[in-house]
DNA sequence: GATGAATGAGGGTTCATTCAT
DNA sequence: AATGAATGAACCCTCATTCAT
């Protein structure tokens, strides 16, 4: 049988499949550290057999680099969609922060992919790897950052004289800073929440017109 | 004999300890990956007995969550008097961002050293754990920031409307991106460094009067 | 899987477990020592993988605790179906001697079971936690003096006017003192054998009408 | 330096070891398993140094067996000395029970020794040899007895028509039941102490004239 | 296809013993 | 003589992976 590659649509996904997908992602929720994770942990939550998962998945770091993968995917999917329906670049950035205070989940999801991106793990450079191979650029938060700028720059809401890989940069960087300090708080800011309107002036300061 | 706490200064630290925390440098540079490192690594590394680690450390975490702390401590240490000699904040930010692109291994101890800061491992908890515990906030490279950031205000340089902790997040911020991307390049920024003229840019443009 | 607690019956025992109790009772048979017995030892001697003990069992120390709680149930039982063929209790105690003279094997579980009963271990601890918490007395030797003694008793032949717990505890130090003897002769009784129809008397005269 | 052997007298101690010996039945009255205590922990206990310890014994099995057998020596001729103020064997008797009730710490020692005598251990082995070898049988409890029975046999208090060898024994085999007693219930004995008129009765009834 | 019992390499940790000071 | 830092063999236990059912 064909393994997984992490390029199935959702539809596609095997139902087992999915099941290890959302084990996967229940032990993020329940804060357990990727490294710790066992197969027999994600197999359990699944209510599937052991041996099944490598029906599907070469190994256990395929297995959760596809996991996360597909839930880097969903996340940006989902945002993009929300996107949508708001119309100014001031008001989805004000959309975006809301999104980064919601959702605990996702932050727990997302935190994990920004750390694997740039470690040095077999799982990292797995992901690195199918990310880079199989143009799956989807997964990557940069993305969305690049359409919010060019969007905000074609709807004249954005200063032309800024590169606009600057712009996706900075809005990442900013977008990610205030996640990390959401996050935790042992880096010595009394209250994270409290620098929101700051980041908010800082980003319209900067790039709007 | 009384284990290593992590507060000893770098003249109190016994022979064998400097020659494990050397071992564990080395080994991050050579990219190895935190989770993966086992003790017979680092004792092999440091050409020392294993039984010795455990002399000084009651655990292979203990023994790298000091090892971390000791080298975070001597590269801010390091680059405030590298800062000592330089006047105007302008030129601080500028020599800051000289630093990030030279120091490769510093790169992988601070890379290393963030994502513990805010991961859910065993190694991690211990880290912040220490830091909280034995006020040893000296290894955080926030206080750098916050140390820039009221130079600046001080002197006059920076905006006095904007409040101290989100300005020193704000440069905090922008280093770590600026640090990320230059780490890897899987973020589709086609040149890393090309962006840093836009960075000093906005870090001025922002908070300088 | 669930772990074996101790409980089960021998025809609920999977096959693997009986392979494991067999090695610890062989490696007791060659003489080795409790702590000295090392996980590598016993699936060595079972011939099955080391892991597989730990599917079985928690720990080495519940390991062996179910071993030897189940010997010991082993030999209380045979012991018992052996009395149940035997009319007076002079020829009980007669019939209890000579097992304690045949059987070097059982011999050697039996004297490794008290000393169990009565150190500091934690392998000691284990096994009285076992036997006080699951109502396993079935594998103390005590209660089989209770029911020689109660049997005697019932039918006439012991003294009434003796407590039942004294009766039974007698009878249990001669079999235990007895058995040292044979066990070793460090304790300069030139011939633990030739004491052995003073013990019977010894117990005839005290107890018996 | 010539190692310790077991046989000097207290007097021929030099003070490193009555350090070390104290350390060690400090121990075990602390309730620490034999086979778990290490080399640091005595030599810690005992305020010398490690290295100090293998000055006067080769090796740690020898450094226990010698302080056991000590021990044991400074026992039994502490009983001694205190049946030579008692007259007759019944008194005697009572007094040797009243012994075994008395002095925990005696009979945390005593117990381990019996086991000893009767284990599999490397220990175990280093003790009966070095009782063997050098003719140490001053340790051992059935010189007690011995002299105690061939006491009541040669003042007319004891049967005559009982071979000493069967005397001491039995005298032996109910001071250790009741010793076992004492040490632990979890042999389902309601209460240890109850049983001690019993004993007593049982010894006259079939010892005394 | 699905399972989970079985495996064994490999890791963290302990501790008896040595030896330079 | 006395020390205790250093050593490394050996142990318990975990867990990714396999394979017979």
């Amino acid at each position: 049988m064909g393994k997984i590659t992490g390029k199935e649509k959702t539809n596609e996904l095997p139902e087992k499949v999915k099941l290890l997908y959302g084990a996967v992602l229940l032990l993020f929720e329940e804060g357990a550290e990727i490294s710790d994770i066992t197969v027999s942990d994600i197999t359990r939550r699944a209510g599937i057999g052991k041996g099944t998962a490598y029906d599907y998945f070469d190994s256990k770091e395929d297995l959760i680099a596809c996991s996360i993968i597909y839930q880097m995917q969903q996340i940006i999917e989902k945002v993009t969609v929300r996107m949508e329906g708001v119309e100014s670049f001031r008001e989805r950035v004000d959309n975006m922060l809301d999104w980064v205070e919601g959702g605990f989940q996702e932050r727990a999801c997302f935190n994990r992919f920004m750390h694997l991106l740039t470690d040095q793990s077999c799982l990292g450079q797995r992901i690195r790897q199918k990310i880079e191979v199989k143009s799956m650029e989807e997964c990557l938060p940069m993305v969305f950052f690049y359409r919010l700028a060019q969007d905000g720059i074609s709807r004249g809401e954005i200063r032309k004289d800024l590169p606009l890989d600057y712009v996706a940069c900075a809005l990442y960087s900013r977008m990610v800073s205030y996640m990390t300090f959401l996050y935790m708080n042992s880096l010595r800011v009394k209250e994270a929440a409290s620098i929101r309107p700051h980041i908010l002036r800082g980003i319209l300061d900067e790039f709007c017109i």
